[in-house]
DNA sequence: TTGTAAGCGTTATCAA
DNA sequence: TTGATAACGCTTACAA
């Protein structure tokens, strides 16, 4: 079933069934019901690689992931394919995992694939060795790049963002005020996301004139998935004889192996220590006391960042970077 | 730069760079290597729409999925997204929500975009109704369905699933060992995965020649994140008098909903009330205390579906149904 | 308002 | 072992 076989059966030429399909104007209303008609008859749909070879597109979109497995990570995917799918674009996922010989891998593979855009979800695909970043300058060069919780200066890339240093200086302050500065920073990736997570905590201290303690930032070298790992890790700490009175994480489910290991500890929440999640995820209701954490937009930056991609595609301008504010979520693990 | 480029600066025919670039033996060898080369050089990569169109494929399929945020399907599009890609094709993600006709929709645009395959990812796909399945029946009528954790009698329709059925009356036939006979079943959606679990533990009593009260049988009518509301529905039964020593949930969510339950009704868990999840998530473990859970060996089920698929692809016949076993998970939250 | 025909970049058949 | 050429099914200038 092709453009000829409507155009023989409705009586006219292939030129004019594609007017009809592509919604022209210069169709007589009488032809363009006949040939509607037949369309919707014979159940017939355009070939999408024969229009994509002379359009040079297929409207689709390619995003590359980490781990789509990972709570927050799986969101994002999901609000920017629904984002997406809206505008009229597909979207082409690929897992690449952590490693950044597999993420060049994928990215090539989408570029491959004629995608009309890459967007990189999460702050993982940004490294602080700028030498590792050129790969997404490359790419940039054949489409538009998009970066959720990411930043890089390029032409051709585009910024979403959530201000995690503002958001991470704010709940270390408000701890501090409560004159606790004993605080455990806690992350277990050195994404350029946690990165500014990490000064955020430490301009915290800063501008109150305090000191800041290196033991006190601690780097969980496991899973993103091993709350056990995080709790074991913590007592671990305390057996070597650290001792804090809060815990800022990075994410959630460190603040839930936190959660473990003052209970494991005997220390009452948030009494003897107050534990801070980051993400607003489920596991911050999962937890038992309940977590204080950082919601950080996710659904409004994807919708963001499809807007920004979606325009872009369209030819007008966007701005480079768009940064949003994130709320504290005051639960049960912290009286901030 | 085409084809056509590559022919011209090597000095031959385009016939042989395709034939090259596919690997084909009926190249001499020098010639293979001027042509490699060149295309090296060039930075060449053949154009997969046109491929496409002669082909007639992009090596692509399509997972159809209605909440990619979900804990569970999340992981399963992961899985299958990296074994997919490792056989060699892309997976472009369509998620259309619990609504047939988004269902309908995101498939018929999957099947528009000429995919080689579709995989519906949860049971989510199958109603009880036959007639609401006859757009899985037409799909399949132009390419393989591959179905995860769905089971459907269909030419051209392949099912890889887990017994959850044997699992649930397992977990309820070891309660009910334990002369615990009021177990109330609390399920939120009536998928066709809901409705085995749900047979399942109707089953355990049967065989053990108990009586069935249908006040115990208990759904949740609400968002499959939403903790605090299973909290409420379970205290809400509670203060109109029904009375459980323990629960069997569908999910890890609902039963950590159950936890919380107990704890606000000062239960002891495993003493007072016994809990159990399924799907053996992070929930399961963030919970306190740890749930007792089903793992229905996801990954598994996932890489054997994946491969049931490139094989149907591949023209080697295949298996309708593929089932699994799944595997109790003993953990603090029941004792089984 | 409609039709003709060129072009998109491959693969594959057939002939040499 | 190679090359010429048709076919894949669409969009779109240009002509009528």
């Amino acid at each position: 079933m092709t453009i000829y076989d409507i155009s023989k059966q409705a009586g006219v030429s292939i030129a004019t069934v594609s007017r009809v399909l592509n919604g022209s104007e210069n169709v007589k209303p009488k032809t363009r019901k006949k040939v509607l008609d037949i369309i919707e008859q014979c159940g017939y749909t355009p070939n999408v690689f024969a229009r994509g070879l002379g359009l040079n597109s297929m409207k689709t979109v390619g995003i590359l992931c980490a781990d789509s497995s990972d709570i927050y990570l799986a969101k994002a995917v999901y609000h920017i394919e629904r984002n997406l799918k809206t505008a009229g674009y597909h979207s082409i996922l690929n897992c690449t995992g952590y490693d950044l010989a597999h993420k060049k891998e994928g990215l090539s593979l989408l570029l491959n694939q004629r995608v009309d855009s890459i967007i990189m979800v999460g702050s993982n695909f940004i490294s602080e060795n700028e030498k590792d970043n050129q790969y997404i300058r490359d790419a940039a060069k054949q489409v538009p790049v998009m970066l959720l919780n990411g930043d890089l200066d390029c032409e051709n890339v585009f910024c979403t963002m959530c201000d995690d240093y503002k958001s991470m200086k704010e709940v270390t302050g408000r701890l501090l005020s409560q004159k606790i500065h004993d605080i455990l920073f806690l992350y277990h990736s050195r994404t350029y996301s946690s990165m500014k997570k990490l000064a955020g905590y430490q301009a915290a201290y800063v501008s109150m004139d305090l000191p800041l303690s290196k033991d006190l930032t601690c780097f969980f070298n496991g899973s993103h998935e091993d709350i056990d790992g995080v709790c074991d890790y913590l007592c671990n700490l305390h057996d070597k004889g650290l001792r804090f009175r809060a815990v800022v994480a990075a994410d959630d489910m460190l603040a839930v192996g936190a959660v473990k290991y003052a209970r494991k500890m005997n220390l009452r929440i948030p009494q003897d220590i107050k534990i801070v999640g980051y993400n607003n995820s489920i596991l911050s209701v999962c937890s038992e006391p309940k977590l204080t954490t950082v919601d950080n937009h996710l659904e409004l930056l994807c919708s963001q960042l499809v807007k920004t991609c979606i325009c872009t595609l369209g030819g007008t301008s966007q701005p480079a970077k768009t940064i949003f504010s994130g709320e504290i979520i005051l639960r049960e693990s912290a009286n901030l």
